[in-house]
DNA sequence: GTTAATTGTTGG
DNA sequence: CAACAATTAACT
């Protein structure tokens, strides 16, 4: 018999699937959604209320009372309660463990008796001062819409309610001017509406920020993303939260913001595995948005010009509608594609004869070249010619990538001064010194072999002494606002050749480039993976694109030795359906997603036995345990479970991997199994470390 | 025998 | 997750 005490059930941001117990003081009035200051242990937390309820499982003398309520924050609806409910019971992780790190630090403080005011209060005056004089003369429209996009956008305007939509346009067709019209119709129908765009990278918000204070100069903009400064996070959050903002633009994690007045959803590039959160909740914010868009009877529209087979899957059989632009915007023709052999071809410095002809023509006529390579560093491992020593991490099943380390000089300066190098393992991210002799056999002849950007961009000033050479890659985007300043110099026209990894490829306009040099992608070709060849096409279609945008002559290069693979000829033919429906049945026949659905059980060790023992055991826990946890052995018998495997990489940080796929033709019995299994799971309190990963992208 | 590091437990 | 306890490794 439990007393009757008012209690709140509150989730907290720890691993623990429960929330935790407060008795309330009669002082404090809190309701479903309020954000709370806890005692927790010896310090304080601050929860999210989930539940109020009379009495508690849980030992009276243990339970402790609700500290206070954090002043001044917004309460979010039930609508942003049932969102973040659905998302932690879909991908099996604890209401608080989702929706907690999803708020700004500044704003889940602890209140201490040195917080001076409410940061509540300076967030949102922040946001105010941010926020443009709202100017009568919004940047109309500055063209005319194509047949094509004119019936997308009356296919869009045509919805009520709920309704998924696939917008497949090619590259350079003009999408993004179809999303505006829609925005702007539902914007202006609605004084409180609140509109939600997705894009996959951080790199893709100011431009695109630009364009939609421009042409929505009267309408707020919130931008999220995660590499904000917490003050200006904290500022764009609480404006999206309010209903301040009616547009919020950001990368995945603006997903799970509150949106009181959301009345419609746009992911561009929805194909982008980007949306899939890598840490943490493993949630994916395009799937999290549709359903969204479902829970609260709204329209999304996800756009690319390579759809993932997911979305284009369930766009061929009816469950999403589909607009489709097939033409280029503004006249611009599509990139004509050659596909040079490497095999038996002389190269310079990894270009090929003809490869090297286009550049020089291309910047003779003052236009711009890309070079794409996606392998960064300056050479993937370094080798003893004598014995055959590579540079091996000790701690991964990786090489370590020899690095050129940069020059302060900045950009294209990889002449002066003699070059320092660095061996740095791209999965531990340890380095090391290049050793001057070979630590297996003492020989000097050390080499580094193969080619990343770095190398391809000390290569190609060589080959091309009076070209301009931008180079961007992971390692030239961390410093900050290096980015930003070698696309100004991309779109100034400050650059003729730009060498760099996917970060060229995604959404940037470049307005002279009329050449794409593919320099070797064959890599991609073998991966294990059954997603590599969806991947790799897309990447290369997105890279494809950059060229040509406002030209009617533009070309791409593919240098590689499989000229009839598949992805190539779809790539030549510009044919993303034809591929699309040639994968969509060979996955089909291997029974692979989006005919299967999948889970993957994740577990790191000391050793490679401990991690598949525990993945064995998790098994048999699944298969023979099973019934007295409560899976019911009907559902059971429509799951697969595979064999622990170690995963492709299978030592990372000196830890052991591995990973155990699950998977059912129906999502129902895959995750009614799952929840008993995952407490029974958690139950047997074992050493290592696992987690469960739905709907895996990289198996 | 002491200290440092690693592993396990707990929190309402 | 963070604080703490318990256990184990490493050291003058």
């Amino acid at each position: 018999m439990t007393p009757p005490i008012p209690i709140a059930r509150v989730a907290l941001d720890v691993p623990v699937p429960e929330p935790f117990d407060y008795v309330i003081a009669p002082q404090w009035g809190p309701r479903v959604g309020d954000w709370v200051v806890v005692p927790w242990g010896r310090a304080r937390r601050v929860g999210l209320v989930l539940e109020l309820v009379e009495g508690s499982s849980v030992a009276p003398e243990r339970l402790r009372e609700l500290e206070s309520l954090l002043p001044d924050m917004p309460r979010p609806g039930p609508e942003w309660l049932a969102l973040i409910a659905f998302a932690a019971r879909y991908y099996h992780v604890g209401v608080g463990e989702l929706a907690l790190p999803s708020v700004p630090k500044l704003l889940r403080a602890v209140p201490s008796a040195r917080t001076r005011g409410s940061p509540v209060v300076r967030a949102r005056e922040r946001f105010a001062a941010t926020v443009q004089t709202p100017s009568a003369d919004s940047v109309a429209p500055d063209r005319i819409l194509t047949p094509e996009q004119t019936a997308a956008l009356d296919s869009l305007r045509a919805v009520r309610g709920h309704a998924v939509h696939l917008l497949h346009g090619i590259t350079g067709s003009g999408k993004t001017e179809v999303y505006f019209r829609w925005i702007q119709d539902i914007l202006a129908a609605d004084a409180s509406a609140q509109t939600l765009i997705l894009v996959p990278e951080i790199a893709l918000t100011p431009e695109l920020a630009r364009r939609i204070r421009e042409r929505f100069s009267d309408c707020p903009l919130a931008i999220l993303h995660s590499d904000m400064a917490d003050a200006e996070r904290a500022a764009h959050w609480l404006a999206a939260a309010e209903g301040r903002a009616r547009i919020v633009l950001g990368t995945r994690l603006a997903v799970l913001a509150p949106l009181p007045g959301l009345a419609a959803i746009v992911v561009d590039e929805e194909h982008d595995a980007s949306f899939k959160q890598q840490e943490g909740a493993r949630y994916s914010a395009r799937d999290l948005a549709i359903a969204l868009a479902a829970q609260r009877s709204l329209p999304v529209v996800l756009g690319s010009a390579t759809p993932s087979l997911e979305t284009w899957h369930a766009a061929r059989r009816g469950r999403y509608r589909m607009a489709s632009l097939h033409e280029r915007a503004g006249g611009a023709a599509l990139p004509q594609v050659r596909r040079i052999p490497l095999k038996g071809a002389a190269l310079q410095h990894g270009l090929t004869e003809p490869a090297m002809a286009a550049v020089r023509e291309t910047a003779a006529r003052g236009e711009q070249t890309l070079i794409f390579l996606n392998r960064r560093g300056y050479a993937p491992v370094l080798s003893c010619a004598a014995c055959g020593w590579l540079s091996r991490c000790d701690q991964c099943d990786a090489y370590r990538v020899m690095h050129r380390l940069s020059s302060q000089g900045g950009r294209a300066a990889p002449s002066a001064g003699p070059a320092r190098y660095r061996l740095v393992c791209h999965h531990c991210a340890s380095e090391r010194p290049v050793p001057r002799i070979c630590p297996q056999c003492g020989n000097v002849d050390l080499a580094g072999l193969g080619q990343g950007t770095q190398r391809l961009e000390e290569g190609l000033q060589s080959l091309f002494p009076d070209l301009r050479i931008g180079r961007l890659d992971r390692d030239v985007a961390r410093r900050r606002g290096a980015t930003q300043s070698l696309l100004d110099a991309a779109h100034a026209g400050e650059v003729d050749l730009l060498v760099g990894t996917q970060m060229l490829a995604k959404g940037h306009d470049f307005r002279r480039l009329t050449l794409v040099v593919v320099v070797d992608a064959d890599a991609a070709l073998f991966a294990a993976d059954f997603r590599a060849p969806e991947r790799l096409f897309a990447t290369l279609m997105q890279v494809a694109g950059r060229a040509g945008r406002h030209h009617a002559r533009s070309s791409v290069i593919i240098q590689t030795r499989f000229a009839e693979h598949p992805v190539y000829e779809a790539l030549a033919a510009h044919d993303y359906e034809r591929f699309a429906a040639q994968q969509l049945i060979e996955r089909e026949q291997a029974l692979l997603p989006p005919f299967v659905h999948q889970a993957l059980l994740t577990a790191q060790a000391k050793s490679q036995d401990d991690a598949t023992g525990f993945l064995a055991r998790a098994r048999t826990l699944l298969q023979t345990g099973g019934a007295q946890h409560g899976i019911d052995p009907e559902l059971l018998a429509r799951l697969t479970v595979c064999d622990p495997v170690p995963m492709p990489v299978a030592q990372v940080r000196g830890l052991s991997r591995a990973q155990m796929l699950i998977e059912s033709p129906s999502r129902p019995a895959l995750h009614a199994v799952i929840t008993p299994w995952l407490a029974a799971l958690r139950e047997q309190r074992s050493s290592l470390r696992w987690q469960l990963v739905i709907d895996p992208l990289e198996i």
